[in-house]
DNA sequence: GATGAATGAGAATTCATTCAT
DNA sequence: GATGAATGAATTCTCATTCAT
């Protein structure tokens, strides 16, 4: 039997996904954990630390994915198209944490220290969007607009992903895909 | 003196923007506006209704500002500039607004039936779009890709307007923005 | 049919003193007051504001009851016999009441402000004191001493009185009684 | 290291006075103590017990102390004042013990057993006041009326020392205070 | 003896909603 | 239409106690 504190952030993901953070009790996040409300409380002393330690657990699984086999010797267009792959493919695999991080990074319900931590999400991707404008690879514009625009950018890409799943396997649309996203970016 | 429905409508957005909506309770919507909680009751049959009737109210409002001043004489171009300036302009001036749309839009508050009916939002891009296509001026990719990508990258794109605001008034970054926009779309 | 609200501070009262503050949920006085539990909540905010309103406001009687019938005019000795009285009866006669002060008064339930308001309770006496002091008729000794030893001495002889209630009829018993606190004070 | 139930002994006494029973968890005790949870209620099956323990092994050293150098042949005014100065000496030097007996002698946690068997604390005093009265050197009144007086003076006096215990050393004004008591009794 | 995770009944408090005035 | 006291189900959190290690 899994570890009941794993077993609680789970569920809780699950759920704060389906319905919402206020409208889950902690006492439906207990019944479906299969665990006493009290033993929810002795991990997490409040629902919200159990949600902020959701994000910031949950985080890192993301980061690591984000950067997996971008290599130092590709050309910036690879790597992006590289952590363009990774983001997509986490998500259509990840579809929960996916929904979380897009209902919770900028909800209430997570403090500003754990959302702060939580921005290093895409650090990776604003050191190459640096690289690339120093290069004149990409757009001069202020790099605050460009991490904007391209996280926006890829959001709605992932949003069709999320509602089109099987298009994940279709080579020709991801590329289309990737393109646009590349188009926003480059100069 | 206002209204006293219009006073709950304009006080619970601005409520529900800035606690959420289950973080907000009826009572403190109706002190706030300065009526008693009976009256939001008499007003609204349940605090559902109220948020529903929000949405759709404020909707219209969004949809004429979108449409305003494109010319069926312009190229696409042009249009989607006027449109795209419709849209920030519209944010920046209509921060609440702007913020509720992008918190509510997607949330199980908002009934399916009061969504549909809001999506009628980007109906007229969604025409635009089908043009640029139709005249090989777009990528030719499913148009619901299309769609949300456009959607997102102007969401990104608003963002950072939102947390940068005098930008509004800087045409040559503005022109900028656009031209991602743009780049994202045309083929 | 009595106020809902006096109605709880009546029923609070009694359960405080039968069964300690802790011991005493808030549901149990609102049911045994007739009350759903949102009215208690309705009239005071916190389980706190009950028991420390409750203090104040039978503080008022109390403060009432000692001083009737003190006359300017009366020797020393006869003003301190006709508190001692008023005393001894409002005790025997409001027993609850009684009981709620000697448990309360000095117990972290009351907050630090309201049992300063409280402690007017002995304002009275402590000024009849000092005018005995003054003129030689009471021991010469620190005041605050003689304030505490004379409330001290009255709660041994009311707590006797409250297990022997019949004595309070029985005039030579309280006479005697009177002399305890009379000799306790005289020089 | 100290006994680990020693330990759990003292801290509960010390925190009971501080914050009462209800609002002491049994956790709060372990924790202060150095202790598990468990080990606590491997010394005592349940708080009640602990706080019953509490009473009874603490009323011994009390009962010690109060008899102290009080010998057979000193007169009986010699007498009281031994007694006297052994209380108060007892009350400043063990503070929380001395508030541990003014509010739990009396509280439902302290059960009727436990409490019969403290109420020999004044048993020594009871014995004096019997022999007082006997040799009419004592108010002729009702033994318990006597015993309740005496023991509310003793109080006063005390709490006035414990707000001001750098009087313990005055012997000017401890003699004084002791005449209060005295002159409560003397007929 | 000692540990501390787990338990679940029970507590204070909240809040959408009703209804008599 | 407007009011606000009253409602009671639902919610978060507490805490004495148990038990496997």
């Amino acid at each position: 039997m899994k570890d009941k504190r794993q077993q609680i952030l789970e569920t809780a993901l699950k759920l704060f996904v389906e319905n919402g953070f206020h409208a889950t009790p902690t006492s439906m996040i207990a019944k479906e954990a299969g665990v006493a409300t009290g033993t929810l409380f002795h991990h997490f002393k409040t629902k919200e630390e159990l949600i902020n330690t959701l994000y910031l657990e949950t985080k890192e699984i993301l980061i690591q994915a984000l950067t997996k086999q971008v290599n130092e010797q590709d050309t910036l267009k690879s790597k992006f198209r590289q952590v363009f792959y990774n983001a997509i493919n986490w998500a259509i695999s990840h579809p929960d944490h996916q929904f979380f991080y897009s209902q919770y990074s900028y909800s209430p319900f997570i403090s500003t220290l754990t959302r702060e931590l939580g921005l290093q999400r895409f650090h990776v991707i604003q050191e190459l969007l640096k690289e690339g404008q120093e290069n004149d690879i990409l757009k001069a514009i202020p790099i605050g607009l460009m991490i904007d625009t391209a996280q926006g950018t890829l959001d709605g890409i992932t949003n069709y992903l999320m509602e089109h799943p099987e298009k994940i396997d279709d080579r020709e649309f991801t590329e289309q895909a990737f393109s646009m996203f590349w188009d926003v970016l480059k100069g």
